[in-house]
DNA sequence: GACACATATTCGACATCGCCGAATATCCCG
DNA sequence: CGGGATATTCGGCGATGTCGAATATGTGTC
């Protein structure tokens, strides 16, 4: 790994923790000299990831990052190839759908289709949520058995409410009935009166590279049967319109 | 600029070029050897920034920069001051509006809100267009003189349409008038078909932050008076709730 | 309005850290 | 199964980034 790179990225870490820095609170955070972290930011700040806040002498992110997100989205072929049939699922269920790939020990949700109602919703793509604590994260935790040690194994894990599943055990025992199933469930443990239910998809080679969720009012929980179906078959067509001959999928990784 | 965060960075624009690269295609793009490509990619990818393809050996742009680019939205205060004035705008004039903020010699919108004629319309938050053939941009071009002078200086124009002003003394002209109306316009020379009206927003020490537009179909142009009153005086609100003590702002940079 | 503090920023010398060429591993295609 | 192209590893040289001290800038206080 690069020092200059790496230190690079740790001030974007930083940044967006905090959201606005100046150079000396960066440079404790860091534990480095002032002067040094002085010239990383104005290194980042010269390509625009990284711009100083209009009045005033503190750093913040910066404008390119929205550019180079943008395109990622636009780079993810599951993304792409998604779009049509969670809009669809949508309707169908009359939830809001979720789709979510793996990003270290969190999910990030790459596209969200709003419940169908009609009602003012807030926009969740380039959410991130922890994987223990959500539907999508459990199934890309159960098919990835590398992905799993290195998140369970960090020591504890953090509790998101009083219903987050935070023991290792416990987890690993669900993560054999998501494989079997093909669904991972969620009641409350991300966020209260929240619940969801989630599908892993599968690419040509076989592995999981995305999760498919629908999520719904915890007072509406168990989902209905129909919903669970609708929820299976998307995310089974998603992965055969990618390639995937099996679904549900093996376990990788490990 | 400390050199391996500036390659680092170029990587990062290459790809967003590009889409997919492999080591040996990035190196060739950055005439570097590719051993010192790798390390720097295994960096970028060591902190979710660059991704590797899933089937294959080329690497594509990562997930952590869509949460960087979420943070970086939320961390904007011109944007969430906007928010409520904008959907106002958009519902009052029946158009499509963009708030849009510098990058380098482009644009980029950092927010949009749709036509509210129901229609299917794609999001533009993200999007970037170059300044000189943009409402917005010209806005900020006109009001910034130092970066005027970067972004006309730097050779030819690049031409969108057979419409584009690339010409950097009619593009300064343009400007003069722009500061006196508090409005730049825009016809046909980013996208065939479409025009737009744009005012600048300024912030408590006077300089112009951002600017915000309203789209229109060609056909409908010149926009109304109606249209173009209430465009200004979204946009003065909007610098009022940021602290401005006069609109239109007065010339900053150069 | 002037002083003092805190902060950002510049500069230069030392030595560290990353760069690059060559060797190896891996993958893909015929 | 073999050949080519690609990614990846490794180590020594030297360019490059790092860090401390000095300077500039701005901010709050008396």
């Amino acid at each position: 790994m690069i020092q200059a790179i790496d230190r690079a990225a740790r001030v974007l870490t930083s940044l967006q923790g905090a959201r606005h820095l100046g150079i000396a609170e960066l440079a404790a955070a860091l534990e480095l000299p002032p002067s040094t972290v002085h010239g990383i930011v104005k290194s980042l700040q010269g390509h625009g990831l990284v711009a100083k806040e209009p009045n005033g002498n503190r750093y913040m992110l910066g404008p390119a990052l929205l550019k180079l997100s943008n395109v990622y989205l636009d780079t993810l072929d599951v993304r792409a190839r998604s779009l049509r049939w969670t809009a669809e699922l949508a309707r169908r269920t009359g939830l809001a759908t979720r789709l979510g790939v793996e990003l270290f020990d969190e999910v990030i949700i790459i596209h969200h289709d709003e419940r169908p109602d009609g009602t003012e919703q807030m926009p969740e793509t380039g959410l991130s949520i922890p994987a223990h604590a959500s539907a999508l994260g459990k199934v890309l935790l159960a098919y990835d058995g590398a992905l799993a040690e290195t998140v369970l194994g960090d020591g504890e894990l953090r509790a998101l409410t009083g219903d987050t599943v935070t023991s290792a055990k416990a987890l690993t025992r669900q993560f054999a009935q998501i494989r079997e199933r093909g669904l991972a469930e969620e009641l409350d443990e991300a966020v209260l009166g929240e619940a969801s239910v989630a599908a892993p998809i599968a690419d040509r080679s076989g592995a999981v590279v995305a999760a498919l969720s629908v999520v719904l009012p915890s007072s509406d929980w168990p989902a209905a049967d129909a919903v669970q179906n609708a929820l299976r078959e998307t995310a089974r067509n998603i992965s055969r319109e990618l390639g995937a001959t099996r679904w549900p999928p093996l376990q990788s990784g490990e």
